[in-house]
DNA sequence: GCTTGACCTGGAGCGCACTCCAACTTGTAG
DNA sequence: CTACAAGTTGGAGTGCGCTCCAGGTCAAGC
């Protein structure tokens, strides 16, 4: 498998691989002949997992840190382990504040509609500390 | 108030927010005499919005924009509707996401732990598409 | 043999969201 | 009156995470 088909398959541009591998978050590639990079299977599932992390928040430097430790095989299972373990209770927290503010969205939106209907409101919801309308 | 209490209270910086103004996110205070921005309280709910709608992943691009219909009063109100029922959707589909990537992690950890403890894992976890182990 | 397209490298550039700095003015406490 | 904390400005700098570019090589199809 070259580059670009691992771009197609991982949904990341050929560019972002190169730079993920100069960054040392992938693993260098066998090349052939031609000094093309070839890449196997394992590698899709390490490219996901690492996107995994990226979309439930996990920076670049922690993204290392972690490939970091991977490469140091069974030895740092339980270093792994608990870098996860802090990631989950972050990503936890996130989605309750993420619940919190659908809530307020929803109650916002719901005044709005209110509003574009015309209806009065109650003057209360200006002291209301979730909200923020705005109508100045 | 002044810039340094409404950044202590908003838990922003000072430089924040003057960034926030210049870039047109929040709108300009009156002065003091001596020039000091003098900031009332209705301000407070605002900065708490937009922290919000930053929280959910909402960029800046789209909060000025948002800050701007806002300065447009009533007439913008659907538009702003509309705005936050987008967001709303973009952050209920985040919330998925995150859960899903909740199961992933609790998955990995309690494979690690088993991995610690010396146990056999059963080698179809090789396959599994959730599963990025590392152990080479 | 030649064209075409995908690959290679090193390095520059970019958008976001701040963050810091120098040099200055102002308000307040002792 | 003086010291000093907190404010002011314009502009430069930072870190993240890519993204793009020039100039070159290579493999496969016609």
């Amino acid at each position: 498998m070259l580059i670009g088909d691992l771009a197609q398959k991982c949904g990341l541009s050929v560019d972002t691989l190169r730079y993920y591998e100069k960054i040392g978050l992938i693993p260098k590639p066998l090349r052939d002949r031609g000094g093309r990079r070839v890449y196997d299977q394992t590698i899709l599932r390490w490219v996901d997992f690492l996107d995994r992390l990226k979309a439930t928040g996990m920076g670049i430097k922690d993204r290392l840190r972690y490939a970091d430790l991977r490469t140091r095989g069974a030895a740092s299972l339980t270093e792994r382990r608990q870098m996860l373990e802090e990631h989950r209770d972050k990503v936890r927290s996130d989605l309750e504040r993420l619940t919190e503010m659908l809530d307020v969205l929803d109650d916002k939106i719901i005044l709005y509609r209110k509003m574009e209907a015309g209806e009065a409101v109650d003057p209360s919801f200006e002291n209301c500390a979730r909200t923020e309308h705005g109508a100045q």
